[in-house]
DNA sequence: CCCATAAATTGACATCCATCGATGCAATGG
DNA sequence: CCATTGCATCGATGGATGTCAATTTATGGG
């Protein structure tokens, strides 16, 4: 501990804007985003971050009362029926998709503003 | 196989629009995404659905020249450098990062177009 | 030359995840 | 009251994924 060593290295990189930083990270412009938001935002993007539930999203929102049942979305999608299901629950608790029960059948509904910019831009809805 | 038992069931559902449909399906108003469109999209958004990546493009985009390099991003991540760099190989593969590597250095920076609106309304960059 | 530093690669490990078959449960019609 | 249909749940399984320690590769300075 009581060393008397002088740093031993510590080679400095050509900083852009400010050439007096002595070492290697230069300081952010900007804020960042955090790690909760990163977090919040990761398990939106996981719940679309998926071919079959990009598709289910697109189909329900393809639909003719913007509206779908399962049995309206496993055979397009070539899945099984409980694959299928599973994918809904996915969207339905990342908030993407309403379900509503009537009688035997199971309507998923697109949430309006759930997907944000990417619904209207990215997926072209 | 030669039996002549007739249509066992088939219930019919209150289609909104088209009340002759004698089955479930209702006919989409618009066309779905496709398969090959949907695994595209699904690769690009599993890139950044992710708390760690989602922070390395957020740390890159606040960055001064708008570029990083490992050092600059192993510790406000809080991550090992091992893992910092799969991340960026990730994001880098994906079209999202290019690598620079000049000198020691690899310098990690932004591709303009490369998250459509995500990155300028979801992520506000 | 050898060493120090930056970064990528490798190997291992634990966990998550997509998928399916089988089963359970609710509703509806006979 | 039973059979059928739509859908959710369970259990299992194979494959992807995030993470790290250890090693390797490349670069530059003494």
């Amino acid at each position: 501990m009581g060393d008397t060593v002088q740093m031993p290295f510590t080679e400095t990189r050509p900083v852009p804007e400010a050439p007096i930083e002595p070492v290697c990270c230069a300081p952010a412009s900007r804020e960042a985003i955090g790690t909760d938001e990163a977090e919040r935002l990761a398990r939106l993007l996981k719940a679309v971050a998926d071919p079959a539930r990009l598709r289910l999203v697109s189909l329900v929102a393809a639909h003719a009362d913007l509206e779908a049942c399962v049995c309206d979305l496993t055979e397009p999608l070539g899945l099984s029926q409980p694959t299928v299901s599973h994918h809904l629950k996915v969207l339905v608790d990342a908030g993407i998709l309403t379900r509503d029960k009537r009688g035997t059948w199971a309507y998923y509904r697109l949430v309006p503003g759930a997907l944000g910019s990417l619904a209207e831009r990215v997926l072209g809805l």
